[in-house]
DNA sequence: CTGTTAGCGCTTTCAG
DNA sequence: CTGAAAGCGCTAACAG
């Protein structure tokens, strides 16, 4: 029961020309005489004519569309950079498509092969933590998709990345705790494949070292997930030691606010017999008692510089070198770490 | 650079058969030669070859494109409903395409037209909290385009519509404070012109007169916005009455931890002296200090059914009754209220 | 200034 | 069982 739309020959026919004036006259062509152009534009109107995007796309054989790949969305880290995509794409007339991998890597090759299948004119991807394979990112390489991968690194796969400093980002964050007196600084690391988990521990170590203390391998557990819950397990066992920690670097606030909420339970306070610091500055952080110590990203610039860079990518005329971004990542020191 | 992707006509030429056998083949039709048949499959495989989806949307007038516009999707209910949707069109193949509002009514308008102007099959709204003008989305029915919306109501606009029972869950909630001993329960509520704000008031006040309890004006105070920071100056003014309230419903959990935040910093107690509670039950809430009360809404079967209404609805031979579906919260009873 | 033609990739009659 | 032709909506030469 659906009324069609108007299309270029319903115009033309009406008014007696050829279907290749009307385009002309819509799209202000200079080889076209004022009246019949004022008159196509006027009838486009009153018929609500509205050019068929699926025509034009098959006929330029692109689709204005952009595949995002993250392993979530519930989580404010992704929900953000994704605003930043969406910021760049939406006014530029680009479809941008959202798909979740949920952390699978079935999943994701699952949505990988969709995506190219409808022929997606760029990819931004944030691979899943269990991606370790990477032949279906070759294989979009290798059919010439433009690919941005950002966040989570892929070692070896030759395309343009955007990322945050995770290394620095977690040394300032363990050399305030060394500095403010902390003595036992453990860290409640993320899944060992990601890279970011690979970073920030590597920040941490250095950080320790940086500060002449020893390490201490029974301080590195890691934790199964992002959420508060994932932090139960890891902060359980570090609470066990005849030896607590007096200082926790946790991979992410998720994973913090889990820790702490052991930790308070247990009536151990906080920063006075332990800090807590986390990552990503989750807008409930600072509401917590403490307020969290946090590792603030720059979520939305990452999404909005992947974006750009892709847009550049598929607009290029020729192929320019790949480019290796990195953001930087600033600590927000607030109650849940005591003073230097 | 691209190298171009095989079609039809490819496989057809190679072979020296004709496009439309190509096709046959490859669709498994009755009249066909097996030899042809396996011969194209064999082809077609090694080509990597993909049907064009623009072409067959082209030829079908159907995108196979969804069009879903929430306020945000940085917080979790949303985000989560989105879950639900995709959980239902991505395995159907359907693109869902993902626009917020921003809460601006200007911007919904806008992404409607960009959707329209792309064809989407079909419509998934939930809409700003300044949208009280429903002109584009009269237009969107006039153009018998299916449409869905959910959770928040457009109240005179006929088209199917999935909401959760805000009364209720109101209801439950406040009198749930009044039988564990509240006497002066204050609510912050939502920006007025939310129809979901309208029932969680409603049942507000119906909970207060059910208990016999006296409606005070002065503590029903709206909120600016979702996020804890929109919670503190309500509760300010509630505290600085000569008589404080012993009980707030809180519009929903970002709010309601703000309000948590400001009582607790001037040393009052919760819950002995002040009960709170929320709604949404955003994964964060049940790791605060204490632990948040609150009503859960079914998000993801929110988000599943909103879904799977319209994907009927586009599917549909003939049309059949509007459908008006509701879904049940549930009072989840956690720390920041008293016991009954 | 305007019409004709061809074609983007595919399916679907209609003839063989 | 297979091919030719038409057409989805649009644009871009190429002629006038």
């Amino acid at each position: 029961m659906k009324k069609k739309r108007a299309t270029i020959t319903d115009i033309a026919r009406e008014l007696n020309i050829s279907p290749s004036t009307v385009s002309r006259a819509l799209h202000d062509h200079p080889a076209i005489n004022v009246k019949t152009k004022k008159a196509v534009v006027a009838l486009a109107k009153k018929l609500n004519y509205h050019p068929n995007l699926q025509a034009l796309n098959l006929l330029r054989k692109r689709t204005n569309t952009i595949g995002v790949i993250v392993p979530e969305i519930t989580s404010y880290f992704f929900s953000a950079v994704i605003n930043g995509i969406q910021h760049l794409f939406n006014p530029l007339g680009y479809n941008v498509i959202i798909a979740q991998s949920n952390e699978s890597f079935a999943e994701e090759c699952q949505i990988i092969d969709t995506l190219m299948a409808i022929q997606v004119d760029g990819f931004l991807i944030s691979p899943s933590f269990q991606t370790t394979r990477y032949d279906k990112l070759k294989k979009i390489v290798d059919s010439h998709i433009p690919l941005v991968i950002f966040d989570r690194d892929c070692a070896g796969i030759k395309v343009d990345k955007v990322f945050v400093d995770e290394y620095q980002g977690a040394f300032q964050a363990v050399d305030y705790l060394a500095k403010s007196g902390c003595r036992r600084i453990a860290h409640i690391a993320g899944p060992a494949s990601l890279s970011t988990s690979k970073h920030r521990l590597r920040g941490y170590l250095d950080a320790l070292r940086e500060n002449n203390m020893d390490i201490n391998e029974d301080f590195i557990i890691s934790c199964k997930g992002f959420l508060p819950e994932h932090g139960i397990k890891p902060v359980r066992r570090l609470l066990n030691f005849p030896e607590i920690p007096d200082g926790i670097f946790a991979f992410n606030d998720g994973v913090a606010i889990g820790a702490m909420s052991v930790i308070k339970d247990k009536g151990i306070r906080i920063p006075e017999d332990i800090s807590v610091i986390g990552f990503d500055d989750d807008p409930h952080s600072s509401y917590f008692k403490p307020s969290l110590t946090t590792v603030m990203q720059p979520t939305y610039e990452l999404g909005l510089l992947s974006a750009r860079i892709l847009n550049n990518r598929i607009n290029e005329e020729s192929p320019s070198a790949l480019r290796l971004e990195t953001l930087f990542p600033e600590l927000l020191v607030r109650g849940s770490s005591r003073k230097k």
